[in-house]
DNA sequence: AGCAACAGTGTTAACGCTCACATGGAGGAA
DNA sequence: TTCCTCCATGTGAGCGTTAACACTGTTGCT
């Protein structure tokens, strides 16, 4: 910066403005400094200008496995609403569900000195954890429960299972069995109230939801179990399933038993991944704005930010925000067998 | 740090060694350092740090599209490989494919101040873009095609591709049909050439192949197009799919038109996504080590940064890894109909 | 004319840390 | 003893930037 000085013929403090955009430059000033840069290559030091300025400019992402379909797409859309409000984005994902592991991510983003935090927290455990941490701070979790205290953004689980469930009893079933996915995720959680209030409105039994693991072995394993109910002459005409992966295992296990779909059995999963569309047959299931989530905790994170910095006092109303979800209604569903 | 100092009753200096672990400091005082440490809930300050030190310990990754099966987990191992070796991760995805997003993406990890760059550049206009580029620095490519003159990590594609046909040609198939992934992809160029050269190793006929998008429903349509021609007679007995997500859209297709898979038509994808094995039927695909993809990238950037700070001449041999590609023969490939 | 307001620029002091060097004392060899 | 070495610690400078303020000259108002 002393060298584009010198070049230019100003002081360094002009160049700051000059790269600052600062109103009150001389209009051939701005010049001779932009030509100046040009030439030496000059661009500036983002870490001096942290250091001073105390904004680092960088927001973290604690993410938990984000080769799963939500995860990936939510991030994705953390990332793009993070650059177009010009923040950075630091990541840490985490091998397990462990609390430690959850410590040393948010200790290691602290020390990474970031403005705030988005969490993609999908268990009660590490929402709890998160939340009695000291840092970082302010923190957003995406799909963190209620009652912890921070603020979330999550995808109407509820309300998602629930019409995938209603639709499914219009459709004539007396009952729908759940396969859920991994017990200690609060999506899988909320998914299972969903599937439970649908049937209580229509006075319909409620048989033990099976749980699995949101891998299509699980769907496939828990899919033959119900096979074999069903051979014991429980009736077995329609499946919830938590996620389109196990769906995906699900219809497996219900193929191999010579049973047709939607003609002996409707399936219902969760998701809306890609492929969902192409299965033979094509999947009815739930699609979540992932997009939308990442870009609504992204905002919900800067206004955090935004109020920390005007001194609010105290920790900020724990908003939440809820995303709608959509059902799909595809080739898997269908009235039962008479 | 100076009010550390003062409550252990020492210069800021000792505070320096004692968070740094440097070896010549008196255990008590290192004890009374760290107790004050405590107490004040000190933590250094990573920007400070980073201005005298001239080093961020931030790895920049520039990926594209990182919902995607291959590069998802591609990313996860290079985010596992960075947090062991002490390394932050500032990532930028790109949304289109235009050298200008590529050349923004490096200009803002550049005003970072990231150390080295891995770039999951999966085309070759990409990949050329970033050769051309002045920075980032020391920067390692992710399944970049040869040529380029950056280092390089990838799946052995070719190999991978070959296999695959070969395997089919075995079974007795007389040629096999190629669904490409989006031709502007160095991954489906090269599993062309594979593809391409198992034929001509067993003096069998090369069929145009059909350019997809990656799709399930580009799969769908060209699975359409391949029942079509086989109905005017064309035979066409094995089909090699660029990846499983279009591998599923075929064998809608196929179902579709009354197929049979593998009785009448054997498919093979590429990726082994966890779903491939509980499809129906189960997809014979091809598995990829992404994370030891990721691993792989990560230690060559770290070997480049090495031997950049030890001032070596001019740039470094453009090293070359390849990761080999895993058959996995499943239920959809089978001997063709008499 | 006299004064205020303001645009355009420069000067100085931080920001919080590490590096290089200085200091002082303990221990060992000549 | 004398000198040299090694350990434990302190001192001062400087990393590259921005904030705060000071300074000049011009404009506009009374």
């Amino acid at each position: 910066m002393a060298d584009v000085a010198r070049l230019a013929g100003v002081s360094h403090q002009t160049v700051s403005r000059v790269v600052n955009g600062h109103p009150n430059v001389r209009e051939e000033t701005v010049l001779r400094v932009r030509r100046a840069i040009e030439e030496l290559g000059y661009h500036r030091n983002s870490t001096a200008r942290a250091l001073v300025t105390r904004r680092t400019n960088v927001l973290g992402v604690i993410a938990f496995d984000t080769t799963l379909f939500g995860p990936a797409q939510t991030l994705s859309g953390i990332e793009r609403a993070a650059r177009e409000a010009g923040y950075f984005l630091s990541m840490v994902s985490l091998d397990d569900v462990s609390p430690d592991g959850i410590v040393a991510a948010a200790e290691y983003l602290v020390q990474q000195s970031v403005e705030g935090c988005v969490a993609i927290a999908p268990q009660r455990s590490l929402v709890d954890a998160l939340a009695a941490l000291p840092g970082p701070h302010p923190l957003v979790a995406v799909e963190g429960g209620e009652g912890s205290g921070l603020p979330v953004v999550c995808v109407d689980q509820v309300q998602g299972a629930h019409d995938a469930v209603r639709h499914l009893l219009e459709l004539g079933h007396t009952t729908v069995h759940h396969i859920e996915g991994d017990p200690l995720w609060l999506e899988s959680e909320a998914r299972v109230v969903g599937w439970r209030r649908a049937l209580e409105e229509a006075g319909a039994p409620a048989p033990e939801p099976l749980q699995g693991d949101w891998s299509p072995r699980s769907g496939y394993a828990l899919g033959r179990s119900l096979v074999a109910r069903r051979a014991e002459g429980e009736r077995v005409t329609a499946i919830f399933v938590g996620n389109d992966q196990m769906a995906i295992g699900v219809l497996r296990a219900l193929h191999e038993a010579g049973l047709r779909v939607p003609g002996d059995v409707s399936v219902v999963g969760f998701d809306d991944v890609p492929e969902a569309e192409f299965l033979t047959p094509s999947l009815t299931t739930v699609f979540q704005d992932f997009a939308q989530v990442g870009k609504e905790s992204l905002a919900l994170l800067l206004g955090e930010i935004g109020t920390e910095r005007n001194g609010s006092p105290g920790p900020s109303a724990t908003e939440r925000r809820v995303v709608p979800a959509r059902l799909r209604v595809r080739g898997s569903s269908g009235p039962p067998p008479p």
